[in-house]
RNA sequence: UGGGGUGUCGCCAAGUGGUAAGGCAACGGACUCUGACUCCGUCAUUCGUAGGUUCGAAUCCUACCACCCCAGCCA
């Protein structure tokens, strides 16, 4: 982490450094990162936890991982496993803090007892359709349940009842009695425990009845002695039903809430159930196709730990809603894996040349850095002969303006090794170019050419000692800065062109031993990760994780 | 037409009454055996709009406008 810049200030550490000043909380700061296990992790989410764990770190804090699991149906335990996996991946530690919002659904039964022999919770008899013609409009007030006079003993009764699984699902809910005619719809009664006969991940079927979010998050935050609970800011509303829940419950502290702008980025999607619906519709491939903005995706795609840690500082912190470009990502990537990867040569589209006054069974091995600027990284041995691939697209008969590449009679540089000069082009009866035939400068290795200069440098690999690999080149999945708000389906912007694989790529000798993610530049093409699930010693698969700036396509265009 | 929020460069974002940081993008240029990296330079007389207070306002006041969130027994 040491090339992360400093945590810049935002409206979050000033009112944490206010509340120090104020000596609340003893000083202490106490975060928590809460996701619910009904999904995987993405980008979004990063956003959240880098500012939950940097915040706790920045002032000497913790931070609790838990898991906000009061809805059974929807949560699963391949969930709760890949978010821990994730967070890790990211780079923070809970240490031996995680907990789960079910760890206290004993002390939130009491709780909710508790309430109702206050007068502040009754049982309500209400269906889901009376419920809702009951709460009123955004304009109309709501008119009060018939049940909500009911006395605290039959309240205390049917509770109890309902805990014993006497009830069908629906029979009855738990409500909070505050005011029907708030102008907050949050605060009109809401329901604070519902019955739902579901086995639970962690709980089995011991209960049947799971208590609210807004009911046990703020309780889960005060038993965790949480100082500052930070969410998103659709939560803004629920604020007074957080501080209303505590405030009736003396015995427990009282965190504050503070809430943030969650994280939108263009041409991507970032709601869990439409990323969801992309798995399970088969549009991708799996929660961790390299083209999902999930933290998993992302990981297969060679995105570095580094580089969304630094993208998350880079973006800020505030309440007003955005869109970030990703192109902001996309620098913070390069940025980091230009630093971090060894490079390498591979040909996508290959091309052969010959190279005529090369002997036949002559070979040159080279020894060329793998970081032009790292020497720690090291060197790597190429080999060099009479046929060698070049990429079909450093090739041109008839050269564009500024094109310095390879032409008919023209030179160019193999990088690392020698000045070859195009001598004739080889084509098929359609006029395809087959093969070029070319001869070498022996005088050039290591060396400027005599009396001329050649501009160009291209990337090569030998024939005889190519290794073909697969390489998946990935774009973004949307075609569309915001699929969200474009007409129609966002699935209908989906991009076609947003994987395109290659098979038959050919890459220096070198690259038989990668390991399953490790990462490479490509020179003079992008970062490329050797896919963790895919690749095998015998079939190498590289993703492209980003391409590298390319400013001649840009003028080109 | 209730309530809660937010509006500073194409995109993020500092700024908290003293005369508009920074990053991304873009555009010039230098360097270069990666058209990469790096480096240098340019890029808001103006802060949603209109009034007002003040010697002085993006910052204070008033009104208006735009956008986001809320009517799950989801989180």
């Amino acid at each position: 982490m040491s090339d992360s810049p400093a945590i810049p200030s935002n409206f979050i550490h000033q009112i944490i450094r206010e509340d120090l000043k104020n000596n609340k909380n003893d000083g202490r700061v106490h975060t928590r990162f809460p996701p619910e296990p009904n999904g995987y992790l993405h980008i979004g989410h990063a956003k959240s936890i880098c500012l939950n764990f940097s915040t706790a770190n920045e002032f000497k804090g913790l931070c609790n991982l838990r898991f906000d699991d009061t809805n059974p149906e929807k949560e699963d335990m391949e969930y709760v496993d890949s978010i821990r996996e994730s967070i890790r991946w990211l780079g923070f530690d809970w240490e031996d803090r995680q907990y789960y919002a079910s760890d206290y659904f004993d002390k939130l039964y009491e709780f909710a007892g508790e309430l109702i022999k206050q007068g502040k919770a009754y049982v309500c008899s209400l269906n889901q359709d009376q419920a809702r013609e009951y709460r009123g409009t955004l304009t109309k007030p709501g008119k009060n349940s018939p049940d909500r006079d009911r006395s605290v003993d039959e309240n205390l009764d049917l509770f109890n009842r309902m805990k014993d699984g006497e009830f069908d699902d629906g029979d009855y809910t738990l409500r909070a009695k505050i005011d029907m005619a708030s102008p907050n719809m949050n605060m009109r009664d809401p329901v604070i425990y519902r019955i739902r006969r579901a086995e639970h991940h962690q709980t089995g079927n011991k209960w049947c009845i799971y208590p609210m979010y807004d009911y046990t998050h703020c309780i889960s935050d005060a038993l965790e002695d949480i100082t500052h609970s930070l969410c998103t800011l659709e939560f803004e509303d629920h604020r007074p039903l957080y501080d209303w829940v505590l405030d009736q419950l003396e015995s427990l502290p009282h965190p504050r809430q503070i809430e943030f702008a969650r994280l939108n980025i263009n041409y991507t999607v970032m709601s869990k159930r439409k990323l969801k619906q992309l798995v399970d519709e088969g549009l991708v491939d799996g929660w961790d196709d390299p083209r999902m903005p999930t933290l998993d995706g992302m990981r297969r795609r060679g995105y570095t730990p580094v580089s969304i840690r630094n993208f998350c500082e880079m973006v800020g912190v505030t309440k007003a809603n955005s869109v970030v470009d990703v192109g902001m990502l996309e620098h913070s990537l390069r940025d980091d894996l230009d630093k971090t990867s060894p490079r390498a040569m591979c040909v996508l589209n290959p091309l052969k040349v010959v190279i005529e006054n090369y002997p036949e069974d002559k070979i040159d091995v080279l020894t060329l850095p793998k970081h032009p600027k790292d020497e720690s990284m090291g060197n790597r041995e190429i080999p060099f002969r009479r046929e060698v691939w070049i990429d079909r697209a450093d090739f041109e008969e008839v050269p564009p303006p500024g094109f310095k590449r390879l032409v008919t009679g023209g030179e160019v540089r193999l990088r690392g090794s020698y000045v070859i000069k195009c001598e004739e082009v080889i084509k098929d009866n359609n006029g395809e170019i087959m093969e070029l035939r070319a001869t070498y400068d022996a005088a050039t290795l290591g060396a400027r050419p005599e009396g001329r200069k050649v501009k160009g440098v291209i990337h090569w690999v030998s024939v005889q000692d190519a290794l073909d690999v697969e390489v998946r080149l990935y774009d973004r999945l949307f075609n569309c800065e915001n699929p969200d708000a474009a007409e129609g389906d966002y699935r209908d912007y989906i991009n076609p062109d947003s994987l395109v694989v290659k098979t038959g790529c050919k890459a220096e000798p070198t690259m038989a031993d990668a390991a399953h993610e490790e990462r490479f530049q490509f020179e003079r093409e992008g970062y490329f990760c050797v896919d963790r699930k895919n690749s095998a010693p015998d079939k190498p698969v590289f993703n492209l994780t980003v391409t590298l700036r390319d400013t001649w396509a840009k003028k080109s265009n």
